[in-house]
DNA sequence: CTGTCGAACTTGTCGATGACAAGATTGCGC
DNA sequence: GCGCAATCTTGTCATCGACAAGTTCGACAG
């Protein structure tokens, strides 16, 4: 499907070159300033120094270009929460430190009216990322407590969600401090005490 | 500041009637159908039958209309957290159905980048839920744990939060069923016990 | 080497929107 | 009744998403 050079992140070269990779990476420099609702295709084009019709090219339209940007994002997701996957704690953490340091995909992913649930290739990576969540659930230490590993995965996964979409709405005490790991790992130890 | 008049939901009168509440009600019932980042004060005009440039007076602009409602919608969600105080997972359980019930509040309180967030009214009414929030952890049964009610609070607001943005965003699996309250108590519970 | 074909991009346009300016209407106080 | 100020209207502008139609360029066949 997507065409890969081997450079990244080139600014020239964009009649012919990677105009899909630089909108991308213009949509989450947006993002992180306006928001993913404020997003403006035209921004992105000019920022990519094409015409304002470039964009609907690669992506048809704004839910497709955002569409992209969330599968993308799961997929990092998934990868972050696989890697510290044997500790539910830790597992908890990354899963704050993604929404915090990747923030535009984070806005983006939890959005649905935005952009087009049903995509083929979203729902592959949503359900990449679901099953790192569920498999973290599944190595518990499990104490003597009977394990209902549901239950535990939904209440695993809403209480870092929660602290994660609360971070970001700036919605928490000072108190909290400015660490989001640090902050998290003391709050989600509640639940895995 | 506010005019309150006897009827509530007047839909005759605009000129010299009710137009800012007309506005409010027509907002909510828009944002239910479309979100708030899509909402247009245009369309509000329509629905409520006055000129397109209406609103602008009674609210400034679109952040203006957005800030009234979530200052309304914290004082909702005091009230509706001071109703079941003494009990905290009954607590939470209110929380995910407000978020579910009233979803048009829910889903512009917790977006601050589309109000003003250091509007006095609004600093108000957020400040008096924070308190019913935390008068509800502190009211806790407290076994024989040590409690700290700063993290307890924390913990508990975030898995009431998380699961409600869950709910809400879709993200959640079938096998919840339909029914929030239900499914809150259950996922709840696992902080509490 | 050359011609053709299609993908990538541009230019032009339309209806809708938010914001602002300026004018009209209405009811309230004096 | 009379003026004044709040309320609402009309008009306008820049911007946006979407669409249509045209242009450029590279790959590939012969």
């Amino acid at each position: 499907m997507a065409r890969y050079d081997s450079r990244m992140t080139d600014t020239r070269a964009y009649h012919h070159g990677d105009l899909r990779r630089a909108l991308l990476a213009a949509a989450l420099e947006a993002i992180e300033e306006v928001g993913p609702a404020a997003l403006s295709l035209r921004d992105l084009a000019r920022r990519a120094g094409v015409s304002h019709a470039a964009p609907a090219h690669h992506f048809g339209d704004k839910a497709g270009l955002l569409t992209a940007l969330a599968a993308q994002g799961f997929d990092l997701l998934a990868q972050t929460l696989t890697e510290a996957d044997d500790d539910l704690l830790e597992a908890g953490v990354a899963y704050v430190d993604f929404a915090v340091t990747r923030r535009a995909y984070f806005d983006v992913m939890f959005r649905p009216e935005l952009y087009r649930a049903d995509d083929a290739e979203l729902v592959a990576a949503r359900e990449r990322a679901g099953a790192a969540l569920r498999s973290g659930v599944a190595a518990l230490p499990a104490g003597g407590v009977p394990v209902d590993t549901g239950r535990d995965a939904l209440a695993a996964w809403s209480i870092a969600h929660g602290f994660a979409t609360l971070w970001l709405a700036g919605a928490l005490p000072d108190r909290v401090g400015d660490d989001p790991r640090e902050a998290a790992r003391a709050v989600l130890s509640r639940l895995t005490a």
